[in-house]
RNA sequence: GCCCCCAUCGUCUAGAGGCCUAGGACACCUCCCUUUCACGGAGGCGGCAGGGGUUCGAAUCCCCUUGGGGGUACCA
């Protein structure tokens, strides 16, 4: 094939019908991985045929996420190139163009079937229990029945003259060898609209060709377009480019992944919002259904262009793990450095009012929990204590832990010390709470501990308590709630 | 219905006929670390869909069955 002493060229080419989905992004990912690992070039096109369903904000959304992930293109519709226009829209003359020739050199033709009598011949066929396909009536039309139809004010698609039966085959770069039957390919196949735009299949060949693609990577529920589409390749005269199916990503009840039933948590823009790093969903997105020789999980972009093979992806239909996706995102969470999570995790504080601590407090928050993250959005819940509202302590959890005499006690201790922790490191607070408590005989236990911390926070588990006290204090909160802890569990003794 | 694709622990996978008593990761469980949680460390649970072949030998090759998925548009 000449296509091996080309130069790589691979493209994504989403249609502006949705929001960037994360089908269309690992798809991008796997033709990205492949350009760069092969020196080549990656083509971005938007297949924007589809009039009705075609929108500008879907355009913007698929672009912002795509480069959130840090997939960028050599050439497309934003920034160019020299094999453009790369949306089909303004292609639409010269697919018309293409397609008059193959009716020119009878390897095409003018179709006037309705919409109605195509209808009816699908209904008709399962009432018969036929396989339901278009029976290539329009091959047959005299040169007169067409005037008259065309008087009648008919308007005619174009179709490719298929043989049939006849098989085509193509060894797929993730499958291996793949053949079908021209017979179960629904009859001769639309080329151009009577809408005059060009049909899917055949502006993906037209610009596939145009943009001298040597290799088309999609998803497996294209499998049979690809045998319509070598079909159009050879009409055309022209040879194929290499071909490579990946599996689908499913759900957990094994169900391809899909807006109706998975609203936004298809979107990219939902892992972003919730806070999850581009580096995990494009390190998770990798590693789903490609494993690298050595086992390793967790890699970079860059090792992962290395490696990238598309014989070593696998065959089968991977299920979308946000279990998984949080591992990933956790660590690399953890792995940021202090001053960038910060300006990260910032913007989600947004909903809660800790206004009256400083900047210095606020970080330290913020890494009190950050090794506990699986994503951005967790951070509101795991502070809500810090925030100067009254904490409820009647839990059934909660509340038998102060219910004790050994409770009641420390709080009052802690309380006339209360003073005493303001402007205190963590360790310093640390040595003060064992200082009390162990000058009163409390051993460094959960009896010591765990009543400070239920009534500082309302919870049983949680950061470590003296930096928990270092960031309350000089809030007031200290006191107000050792106070509120200790009446609270004196009232019920009375 | 018809066509195509797929089939190893709950999930993602390693496995290209002997290295497999099937390896790893996530999840889960136990223990350790520890005042709690998280992090980290050490263990554990758990799988070749079924049936026929081929072969000295099969998770690996072939066939059938079953199961799952995708496709069957003048959508992309």
């Amino acid at each position: 094939m000449s296509t091996q002493h080309q130069k790589v060229r691979v493209r994504i080419a989403p249609s502006p019908t949705g929001y960037l989905h994360l089908g269309t992004a690992r798809t991008a990912v796997y033709n990205y991985l492949y350009a760069k690992h092969n020196h080549g070039r990656f083509v971005f096109r938007l297949e924007d045929t589809d009039e009705e369903r075609s929108n500008d904000a879907y355009t913007q959304d698929i672009i912002k996420y795509l480069k959130w992930l840090g997939i960028n293109w050599d050439e497309g519709p934003d920034i160019g190139g020299s094999y453009g226009p790369y949306r089909q829209t303004q292609k639409e003359e010269h697919y018309r163009k293409l397609a008059n020739e193959l009716v020119a050199s009878k390897k095409a033709y003018f179709c006037y079937a309705t919409q109605d009598e195509l209808a009816k011949l699908k209904e008709d066929q399962q009432n018969s229990g036929l396989p339901s396909r278009y029976d290539n009536r329009g091959r047959f039309v005299s040169e007169k029945q067409a005037q008259e139809y065309e008087a009648e004010g008919r308007i005619p698609c174009i179709r490719l003259i298929v043989e049939e039966p006849r098989v085509v085959s193509w060894n797929d770069l993730i499958k291996g060898p793949i053949s079908i039957n021209t017979q179960d390919l629904g009859g001769d196949p639309v080329l151009v609209k009577s809408s005059g735009m060009a049909v899917y299949n055949f502006a993906v060949v037209v610009d596939d060709l145009d943009m001298e693609i040597t290799d088309v990577i999609r998803g497996e529920d294209h499998i049979h377009n690809t045998a319509k589409q070598i079909l159009i390749y050879e009409a055309l005269g022209k040879e194929c480019p290499r071909f490579a199916h990946a599996a689908l990503i499913f759900d957990a009840e094994k169900q391809k992944l899909s807006k109706r039933k998975h609203g936004e948590f298809v979107h990219i823009s939902k892992y972003e919002k919730d806070g999850y790093l581009p580096q995990a969903l494009f390190n998770y997105l990798t590693q789903m259904s490609f494993t690298m020789s050595n086992g390793q999980e967790i890699f970079t972009q860059e090792e992962a262009i290395e490696a990238f093979d598309l014989a070593k992806v696998s065959k089968s239909p991977a299920i979308f793990d946000l279990t998984k996706l949080n591992w990933f995102n956790n660590h690399y969470l953890r792995a940021l450095p202090a001053n960038d999570f910060e300006n990260l995790a910032k913007p989600y504080l947004k909903d809660l009012s800790l206004d009256k601590y400083e900047g210095p407090k606020i970080n330290q928050m913020l890494n009190l929990i950050k090794d506990g993250l699986n994503n951005l959005s967790e951070i509101k819940e795991q502070l809500t204590y810090f925030e100067p509202k009254p904490i409820d302590l009647n839990q059934s959890e909660i509340r038998p832990i102060l219910d004790t005499d050994s409770a009641r006690k420390i709080l009052r201790l802690m309380l006339e010390n209360v003073d005493k922790f303001k402007n205190l490191d963590s360790p310093a607070a640390k040595a003060l709470i064992d200082e009390i408590g162990l000058s009163n005989g409390f051993k460094k236990n959960k009896e010591l501990y765990m009543p400070i911390r239920v009534a500082l926070t309302g919870r049983l588990h949680g950061p470590d308590l003296s930096k928990i006290i270092t960031i309350l204090s000089g809030s007031g909160l200290v006191q107000e709630r050792l106070e509120n802890a200790l009446n609270l569990t004196l009232q019920i003794k009375s």
